[in-house]
RNA sequence: GGCGCGGUAGCUCAGCCGGUUAGAGCGUAUGAUUCAUAAUCAUAAGGUCGGGAGUUCAAGUCUCCCCCGCGCUACCA
């Protein structure tokens, strides 16, 4: 293992929140692996921040008439704060909008220019001329010409998800000015990539770069290797490190043709896991330095699928071309997370949202992340159903889990008053391993050690779901060893017996409260608590854990005291998964909706007028003013509701289609205007006396129309 | 269109460089048990390893073709 460590997971982009699919993908796996190191008593840095430019986010500004900075700082916080309450721990979480960050990059970008890495080149981009600019891809719009869809961006169609260039669309127009873009030559900086393929290639494939072994690719997953070599084989060419941007970082001021050019996100986002470790350094004290520069430091990188050639390719060959920075030792990507069947979409609102789940399911946090780690995508797509929530939630950590440690303690504070009993370590019983063997106190603390360093080794490779199995199996070993030897039975025979099981039991339990950190930071805090143990401290307790295990100590001591019993999970009842599921369809519905509606207010289109009558065409109808007393919904009937209608001389029943507008609580009390002289009508079986006159416009919305408020029923309107 | 990664029990997923009767958890069935949130433990049933062909003494594991899912990428209107 190396001296020190550096992780980062993938910066979120700060225009939206964070939904499941992100932290199964980047965040938790990291956030296991670092407190796993933490608990190891090794030197790691845990960095992160939000990744605050570019053209989504001004377009989205603009849409939603406020500044960029609003939105950032908006999401920022959000961000910032769903991290922190669903326990995903950063030493730092920082943002690429702070003045360390861009100065960061611009010396990144100086430096590279220095070193000869990039070339000027021309290329013709589009060019809004009413509004005097280049156009960002996103800030293109035009029919999609895969779909039709005549609002797709320069970058993407949201209807269809193709992946578009701004040259591909129909009709192509600028969102600023709506004019026809046209195009015009523009100078950027292009990193001369195909000059790195080589050592790329060498490094991707057999880990060494400049002579140096670097990392073993077969601890690197499959799918990452193929993705690089996907790229590598078709030849790398020379990317625009620069953009014609109004929001990202300049390009500094003092070179030539500098003026209005941004940093693209490549020479941006990954930057900002180094100006985050300085900040993070400065504010501790200590050198950032070694974190980037050291042999003896592991970079790893936490990311999703899509990120992959960024941070195995490009970014590598930005800090090749620096000099002096280290390259990352694993970038262990992961696949996506699918929803119930389909792919998580923020445009189609087909997600859960982290700020969300943990608003609505309090003091849950561990379920959502057992769940996610048991389902982590990590060699493939992987799915999340609020069903198998429920049911992993229900069987595993709290039939499994909680009921063991459960059991334990009921069965110590029973016996022994809640205090851990002194044992006669040479006395055999039935181990928990195996039924059919018997074990010894040493043999039991020997065999946890090895499952806990199995685990290590797990986590160390990235395979937390593995990891987080073995837990549960040292979990289903306590509850067998209570099962084999069975201390509720064999207490009046033999009660010092009783005592080795028990004790036993107890330390499988405070191994738990360590090896479930990692995963379960909450639960494990809880374990504590009710061993009565201190709090974990990240002060290399699962190291220390390993070395008494190893020794036969056990972790807890005779006559140490233990808190109450208490339930460490409660149960997901089925209402609450329901509710899950039906808020989740109803938001992707009224997404859905929306999106069919029509796009642009169109010009009022109002009803001709009818053809002229006479005033005594008029008179002949009866309106009368009154009040609904009763509504309700009609049977088999969508639109329509039975109302019972005061007209202060009478009282009558009408039928009325407004169900789809009202709801039949809010319309009692109403005053209305009836037409009282229209002949009876049945509909759905029911006799409606008359007809309530609404008001309509062109989208069939409908509005009561009614005399002023405490008006008398029966009187009639001319 | 090209490239990459996947397609294994009802469900969610492991199976490294080819080698005894293909694994786990959940679900199901049966039995045991009652300390524990109708929890726990044991046993069993269940898969022609996407389809086809080939290499080999031997293939889920290698090669080729096809189908499906996902990702990256090209090009065209």
């Amino acid at each position: 293992m190396k001296k020190r460590y550096l992780v980062t997971s993938a910066l979120p982009y700060a225009n939206g929140p964070l939904h499941i699919g992100h932290l199964a993908g980047a965040y938790l796996p990291a956030d296991i692996y670092v407190r796993y190191l933490r608990l190891m008593g090794k030197d790691v840095v845990f960095v992160c921040g939000s990744d605050e430019h570019g053209a989504a986010i001004t377009v989205r500004a603009r849409k939603e008439g406020v500044t960029p900075r609003e939105i950032v700082d908006t999401y920022h916080a959000i961000i910032r704060d769903t991290f922190q309450k669903i326990g995903i721990e950063f030493d730092i979480y920082h943002r690429t909008s702070e003045a360390l960050h861009h100065e960061t990059s611009q010396d990144f970008f100086r430096e590279l220019l220095k070193n000869g890495q990039f070339e000027e080149k021309e290329s013709d981009q589009y060019y809004d001329e009413t509004a005097g600019q280049f156009l960002a891809d996103r800030y293109i719009i035009g029919t999609c010409p895969v779909c039709s869809n005549p609002d797709a961006y320069g970058d993407q169609c949201e209807r269809c998800g193709s992946t578009l260039s701004p040259t591909q669309l129909i009709n192509p127009r600028s969102t600023l000015s709506g004019a026809a873009p046209v195009m015009r030559p523009t100078t950027h900086w292009y990193l001369k990539l195909n000059e790195h393929e080589a050592w790329l290639r060498e490094w991707i494939n057999t880990g060494t770069a400049g002579g140096q072994t670097l990392h073993d690719p077969a601890d690197w997953k499959n799918h990452v290797i193929g993705q690089c070599n996907s790229w590598l084989e078709q030849g790398l060419q020379p990317r625009a490190m620069t953009r014609d941007l109004d929001w990202g970082v300049d390009v500094p001021a003092e070179i030539p043709h500098s003026a209005g050019k941004k940093l693209y996100v490549w020479l941006d986002a990954p930057i900002g896991y180094i100006s985050a470790t300085k900040q993070w350094a400065a504010d501790k004290g200590v050198a950032w330095e070694p974190y980037w520069k050291s042999d003896d430091t592991a970079l790893v990188h936490f990311i999703g699928k899509d990120n992959i050639v960024f941070h195995c390719l490009i970014f590598p060959a930005i800090l090749k071309a620096h000099g002096d920075f280290i390259l990352p030792v694993n970038v262990p990507a992961n696949q996506f997370m699918n929803l119930e069947g389909n792919k998580l979409s923020t445009s189609k609102n087909w997600a859960v949202w982290v700020h969300e789940y943990v608003a609505e399911l309090p003091g849950r946090e561990d379920e959502l992340r057992y769940n996610m780690i048991k389902n982590m995508p990590e060699q493939r797509d992987s799915e999340f159903t609020w069903k198998g929530f429920q049911e992993s939630t229900n069987t595993e950590l709290v039939n499994n889990l909680a009921g063991f440690v459960h059991r334990v303690m009921v069965l110590t504070h029973k016996n022994y008053g809640g205090i851990v009993p002194a044992v006669d370590q040479s006395r055999e019983f039935r181990s928990g391993w195996d039924a059919e063997q018997t074990g010894t106190y040493d043999q039991e603390l020997h065999q946890l050690h090895l499952k806990l360093s199995e685990m290590g080794r797990e986590i160390e490779h990235f395979n937390f779901r593995e990891a987080l199995r073995i837990l549960m199996e040292i979990s289903s070993a306590g509850n067998a060893l209570l099962q084999f030897n069975e201390p509720w039975k064999i207490v009046k025979d033999d009660p010092e017996l009783v005592k080795v099981v028990l004790n036993l039991g107890l330390q499988y339990v405070a191994v738990l409260s360590v090896a479930s950190r990692p995963f379960m930071p909450f639960a494990a805090a809880r374990l504590r608590t009710l061993l009565n143990l201190p709090a974990l401290q990240d002060r290399q307790e699962w190291l220390d854990l390993l070395n008494d295990l190893a020794e036969g100590n056990p972790v807890l001591r005779p006559n140490h005291a233990l808190n109450p019993a208490e339930h460490l999970f409660g149960r997901i009842p089925d209402e609450l998964i329901e509710a899950q599921v039906a808020k989740l369809q109803a938001a992707a519905a009224a997404k859905a909706a929306a999106a069919t509606a029509p796009a642009e207010p169109v010009a009022p289109r109002f009803e001709a007028l009818k053809e002229e009558i006479q005033y005594d065409d008029f008179a002949q109808l009866d309106i009368r003013t009154g009040t609904i007393l009763e509504a309700s919904k009609v049977e088999k009937a969508d639109k329509l509701l039975k109302l019972t209608v005061d007209l202060g001389f009478e009282q009558r029943t009408i039928v009325s289609g407004i169900a789809q507008h009202y709801a039949p609580e809010a319309v009692v009390g109403r005053q209305v205007l009836v037409l009282a002289n229209l002949a009876p009508r049945k509909m759905r079986g029911i006799e409606s006396q008359g007809m309530i006159l609404m008001a309509e416009d062109a989208e069939g919305r409908l509005s009561f129309v009614s005399p002023a408020e405490g008006w008398p029923n029966g009187w009639g309107v001319k």
